[in-house]
DNA sequence: TAGCTCGTTGGACAA
DNA sequence: TTTGTCCAACGAGCT
């Protein structure tokens, strides 16, 4: 194996991407040990993140980023364009022989890979040498597979392989960032916030900067870690860590996760035996690696059915008769079912979704209107602020009964039992469909059972696009149909 | 290799 | 109201 021995006199790149944090990043410290470094951020019109919510978070994060780097005597410039192209010109204009990044997993970020390192090899001002290192993830995604070099497609052996190979995760070197004179440009002019007032609630939900990110993190492992389990499930509580849009751009790392829960709770078999909250928690930050690992090894699943086989599923389409009308409803939390519509319009308001209700509205898309998967990860992409191109693609398939331990075919969520047993107060839809504030709460869940006096009363709220119980049935029955074929 | 066990998140129905 | 059982088979993963 060739050492890794750079010339630290010649100037680097540092080349920021789904990373956007000074501490605990391995790829940014050896950068730093170059006497002159220079920081880059390309704002790539190919990139998977450019949704409008994620646009919103990464206009801010940026913001955040050049106002902490501003403090420690740094800039950053900002180049819009290809990714490989741009950095190789930089690097020419530069006279810099060396660069640095967090590797890319992605389909997209692993072509950037290949062309930075092909493009690199040709450049004009020498060779340009290429150094990457572990992503925003505890492992590369090769670490946990099978003995026989293949990827897993459950997640149970995944997780006990990794705690059988163990890990000593290690915060990285300090980052102690040269000195660089210049002025970083002005973000605002990226043109990366929406044009229409939507996200006008974002800001009272989310500070999109690294510092909030570590306090977040503290409040959660002091306050709501150990509770998880349990509370993870009522989408109206606190209960859940709301990580996940800072680990999708890389305010904070897995491995600061992993390192707070157990510097305040003990090493994982003690967490096992004594915290199960906490132990569920870092059960889901496992997940995320798996869903790196499936998108590693099955890259068109972003696009397409893991499970062959399911390619041939008969989805509805938006061109079929009535469905595009569905989806608006769906996307617009207009669907006459109380969980579902306050779901899609938390995602809508706050550009995020609880996880239980994440799976319901899925539940709701696929299986009662039967409408194709990729309609719901492709909204979600636009609209969640943590959108995350391996987390999504895993979760739509599950939810499909095409991915990975995927749900059976005849487990299709009912959402008034789900809002029945996880928003037993009603908190949750009232919140966010207020229409239904005085409905009395033996029938918030299904409000039109009421009579039709009270539910004219109910400002407008629709009755239900689909009969809950004919389309599970006719859900049941194409599932059917399409494994006997 | 053959055989065995098991699979993140559920619902309906009967007793 | 609560609890148990079935829904359905299949293929991943392990021994």
């Amino acid at each position: 194996m060739a050492t890794f021995s750079p010339d630290l006199s010649k100037p680097a790149v540092f080349l920021f991407r789904r990373d956007l944090r000074l501490k605990d990043n391995k790829a940014l410290a050896l950068a730093s040990m170059h006497k002159k470094l220079h920081l880059v951020y390309v704002l790539d019109p190919h990139r998977e993140h450019q949704g409008g919510a994620s646009s919103w978070w990464l206009h801010h994060a940026l913001k955040a980023l050049v106002k902490d780097l501003k403090k420690n005597g740094q800039c950053l410039s900002i180049l819009v364009g290809e990714t490989a192209k741009k950095v190789k010109e930089f690097c020419e204009e530069n006279q810099v022989s060396q660069l640095y990044a967090a590797r890319g997993y992605s389909p997209i970020e692993r072509d950037q890979d290949a062309q930075l390192i092909t493009l690199g090899a040709d450049s004009k001002a020498g060779a340009l040498q290429t150094h990457f290192e572990l992503g925003n993830y505890l492992f590369e995604p090769e670490y946990a597979c099978k003995t026989d070099g293949s990827p897993y497609l459950v997640f149970t052996p995944f997780w006990r392989n990794l705690c059988k190979k163990g890990f000593a995760p290690l915060h990285a070197l300090d980052v102690a960032l040269p000195k660089q004179k210049g002025e970083s440009p002005n973000i605002d002019t990226l043109g990366l916030l929406p044009t229409i007032g939507w996200d006008k609630q974002f800001y009272e939900c989310w500070s999109p900067t690294e510092s909030s990110a570590l306090a977040a993190l503290e409040q959660f492992v002091q306050i709501n870690a150990s509770a998880y389990k349990d509370q993870r499930d009522i989408p109206s509580s606190p209960g859940t860590s709301r990580m996940s849009p800072y680990l999708a751009f890389g305010q904070v790392s897995p491995r600061q996760i992993w390192i707070a829960c157990t510097e305040a709770f003990g090493p994982l078999s003690k967490i096992e035996k004594k915290y199960p909250g906490v132990y569920t928690y870092l059960k889901e930050i496992a997940w995320r690696e798996f869903a790196n690992h499936l998108l590693f090894f099955f890259p068109r699943t972003s696009k397409e059915e893991l499970r062959v086989s399911f390619q041939k599923f008969p989805w509805k389409k938006q061109n079929q008769k009535g469905m595009q009308a569905k989806l608006k409803a769906w996307k617009a939390g207009n669907t006459g079912v109380p969980i579902v519509d306050a779901g899609m319009r938390q995602l809508w308001q706050t550009g995020w979704m609880h996880n239980r209700v994440r799976m319901v509205v899925a539940s709701f898309l696929v299986k009662n209107l039967g409408l194709d998967w990729r309609y719901g990860a492709a909204w979600f992409m636009d609209t969640l602020v943590d959108a995350d191109i391996a987390s999504n693609s895993m979760g739509w398939q599950w939810a499909a009964g095409s991915g990975a331990d995927a749900a059976p075919y005849f487990r299709v969520f009912n959402p008034t039992l789900q809002g029945e047993r996880f928003d037993k107060q009603g908190s949750y839809v009232k919140t966010y469909v207020p229409e239904l504030s005085d409905v009395p709460l033996k029938l918030l869940h299904k409000p039109w059972e009421l009579p039709p006096m009270e539910l004219a009363a109910a400002g407008g709220y629709p009755g239900p696009i689909v009969s809950l119980s004919d389309s599970r049935k006719q859900a049941l029955a194409r599932y059917q149909q399409f494994k006997d074929s």
